[in-house]
RNA sequence: GGGACUGUGGGGUAGCUUGGUCCAUCCUUCGGGGUUCGGGACUCCGAGACGCCAGUUCGAAUCUGGCCAGUCCCA
């Protein structure tokens, strides 16, 4: 049947993650084998068989909690006219340094050379102003996810920084203000599932003006804190308002009889959430995986030695029952010593391994050790649900684990030198005008990445005068960091 | 967008300064045999590379130019 999509053949030690994170981070997603970066083209990677069963358990960890949301999946095309690309001014501006474009079909110059879209507000809004005439077809919710294009210009790094990107982006039409900044909420709501199920601990943050989307009436960014006091932008909400719904033309007729634009929101993800996943639970020894995207979350390891071949066959057995619950599971039937596997398995971040020897083979039961060296004896009665709650146990330790370093990964600043060679992300007092936003921007060589729309993780209290005037007018915590 | 640097088997490297002694070193990996199997086994045999295209030269991994890919710094 040829190698398991795994296929982990690096097994060179890698660099310690406390060494620097980007070398480190690297070395896991090549050693892990969640990707082939030898492609050719900057930015565009190869999904490995391997990568691919994380990125689809990760799509339906994103499918599950949007559906439940009252979302329904759609796909539009992937070029859009240039007339279309145009109709909102900041958006095009925004976007107009780095969209890849067709110009020609064949040996013909195109008279309306198309955008390979970067995001799909362009191709959906004037869809969307054919399908809404009346209140009664709001609330639009839809969503897809698609690869887009963005012609990175910075170096590109494997699922965190790349020029086709495999986006999730809900987009939304409703009847007002109100209804919209709902959506928002209750996009927040569906992010904290979906974080809670990767075991990722993040903040949602308002971005400030100056860096919200290009056309947005305000932006909501989650950031989790990455590597050396940098922060990762995993994901962004935005409340448009009516910025395209004029432009597009996505007016309703009201109950009243009425003509009104629609208000819009958008949620994007991508794969970043999994080089998230990877940064944030990742060790010495390789990629640690929660349960939910876990390409195998089960990896049973039949130890032969003197007992013939009955391990491999309870191995087999117990794999099979395990697939019969709808758990991703593997059986490493290869001819490596047994050590030599569960290094590998390690690397790859299988959150839990299941040694059959001998003895439990005799005994029906398995040596459970889970991705944090968690080792305990389970079975014989009813092994499944066994092995179901040590993953589910494995998965809060692992948000636990998470939790602490989340917290510890913020400190207050005072002055604007403190901002100088940060070794957290910073949280200060900030009186929400630009000039100083830039100030604390030119301090921290960074970015202010906003205010907090939730509480943050560690007590604060007042937030006293502000870093940049030391006004204390209308001061709000703000955090600053270096985005990665 | 501006500048600097780098490119040798699947991965990591030696060789490049001073062109020839290089049918290219070592580790890992991969294939086959034997042996082994409760934390990276051992052993025997075998496989695999000078980014691409031009140029200089008797001779290029080594020098020059362009392209492609990658890295770093600055805007």
């Amino acid at each position: 049947m040829g190698r398991p999509p795994s296929a982990v053949t690096a097994m060179a030690d890698l660099p310690a993650k406390a060494n620097g994170f980007i070398d480190w981070y690297l070395a896991v997603v090549e050693a892990a084998n969640l990707t082939d970066k030898r492609y050719g083209v900057k930015g565009m990677n190869v999904w490995t068989p391997y990568g691919f069963l994380a990125r689809r358990a990760l799509d339906a960890v994103m499918v599950r909690e949007i559906e439940a949301t009252g979302s329904h999946p759609v796909e539009f095309p992937a070029l859009i006219p240039q007339t279309e690309f145009q109709k909102e001014a900041e958006h095009i501006k925004g976007f107009t340094t780095q969209v890849y474009w067709v110009t020609r079909g064949g040996a013909t110059e195109l008279d309306v050379p198309l955008v390979l879209r970067p995001t799909s507000e362009t191709a959906m809004y004037p869809i969307f102003h054919l399908w809404i005439r009346s209140h009664r077809d709001l609330p639009l919710n839809v969503y897809q996810i698609v690869n887009t294009f963005r012609y990175e210009t910075k170096t590109t790094r494997p699922f965190l920084r790349v020029r086709e990107i495999h986006f999730f982006e809900e987009h939304t039409c409703q009847s007002g203000d109100d209804q919209a900044t709902a959506r928002v909420a209750s996009n927040l709501g569906a992010f904290r599932r979906m974080a809670e199920a990767l075991a990722v601990p993040y903040v949602a943050l308002r971005r400030p003006d100056w860096d919200k989307f290009p056309g947005a009436f305000y932006s909501i960014a989650l950031d989790i804190p990455v590597g050396e006091a940098r922060t990762l932008q995993i994901g962004t909400i935005h409340h448009y308002r009516e910025n395209f719904s004029r432009p597009y033309e996505i007016e309703y007729e009201t109950p009243d009889g009425g003509k009104a634009f629609v208000h819009q929101t958008t949620f994007g993800l991508s794969e970043r959430l999994l080089g998230a996943v990877v940064a944030v639970h990742g060790d010495d020894r390789g990629a640690v995986f929660p349960p939910s995207v876990a390409p195998y979350q089960v990896v049973i390891v039949p130890i032969s030695g003197k007992g013939g071949n009955l391990p491999a066959q309870f191995a087999e057995r117990l794999g099979k029952r395990l697939r019969d619950r709808g758990l991703r599971v593997h059986v490493d039937t290869s001819e490596d010593r047994p050590g030599a596997k569960y290094y590998r398995w390690e690397i790859a971040g299988v959150p839990l391994r299941l040694e059959i020897g001998p003895r439990e083979a005799e005994a029906g039961t398995a040596t459970a050790v889970d991705r944090l060296g968690h080792r305990s004896v389970i079975g014989p009665a009813d092994l499944e649900t066994e092995v179901e709650r040590t993953l589910e146990g494995f998965r809060g330790a692992l948000f636990e684990k998470a939790l602490s370093a989340f917290r510890g990964a913020f400190e207050v600043a005072t002055h604007l030198d403190q901002l100088r060679d940060s070794t957290k992300v910073r949280v200060l007092a900030w009186c929400g005008q630009e000039a100083c936003g830039h100030q604390i921007e030119k301090a921290i060589d960074g970015a202010l990445l906003g205010l907090p729309e939730e509480e943050l993780p560690i007590p604060l209290g007042d937030p006293g005068p502000c870093i940049g005037c030391s006004s204390t007018a209308g001061t709000r915590w703000a955090l600053a960091s270096r985005p990665l």
